[in-house]
DNA sequence: CAGTATCCGAGAGGATACTG
DNA sequence: CAGTATCCTCTCGGATACTG
């Protein structure tokens, strides 16, 4: 196999993809909370702090239509739903957390960057 | 340190910031696009395929500013400006990479789940 | 060449009200 | 409880015209 793979155009619009799937605002999170076990629709809620109901259900739509994440429903009154994280799933969270660990490693140096180039700007804009 | 680190709310939420500022359309492609060495405006803009000025203006000011791509003024007419990878880029760039090879393994999976999901669902709403 | 300025449409995401 | 439906706003991103 081609090691030039993985920065072939295609290659590269097929992690953009991945990534602004992956990269929107609410479902790593809802993933790394399904890491521990089966969650249902009110927990998940409760959990991922400051998601809106509208959102949960969008995001656990698309990780169950991506095949990331399984419902079952508990034929009960009141109903229950249970969300569970699949193996590939899984999988997604394990890279996650090799993009957590670059992210924590580095946060403070790009925000002493971004605060560098803003007073810098400021000053510029200034003078 | 607590190894629970990278499960706690807050890398949880570091984790999402990142990501959406990494997972918009050209931020990586323009990233990979300055691994290989510097380029300038219009060589980037040719070498990444279907980007606009004004996207491209806007993908680079923000990579500069978080201190992944440095900006060099050669100040000839007309003005060359080269920009390369520091690297902080090329740390992310490394992080892409393994982000790229989960992508690939797992896209075709992927995409089968998507349509049995759909076709799924087309019998639903039929039935 | 390397941008800036402006306008526009589409979609993300929040808030709220309603339903089986 | 577990959603759906609706409305609204704001940002992303494309197109185009203009500038030093």
């Amino acid at each position: 196999m081609d090691v030039t793979a993985t920065h072939s155009e295609a290659a590269c619009r097929g992690v953009s993809e991945i990534l602004s799937r992956v990269g929107d605002k609410w479902t790593i999170q809802v993933v790394v909370a399904l890491r521990s076990g089966s969650r249902r629709f009110n927990g998940l809620k409760r959990e991922v702090n400051g998601i809106s109901q509208q959102m949960l259900t969008r995001t656990l739509k698309t990780l169950e239509r991506d095949g990331m994440v399984e419902r079952a429903v508990r034929d009960t009154t009141p109903p229950q739903v249970e969300y569970t994280l699949t193996p590939l799933g899984h999988s997604l969270s394990d890279t996650a957390r090799q993009l957590a660990q670059w992210a924590t490693q580095h946060r403070d140096r790009i925000a002493e960057n971004r605060e560098r180039y803003d007073s810098r700007r400021m000053a510029e804009d200034e003078g």
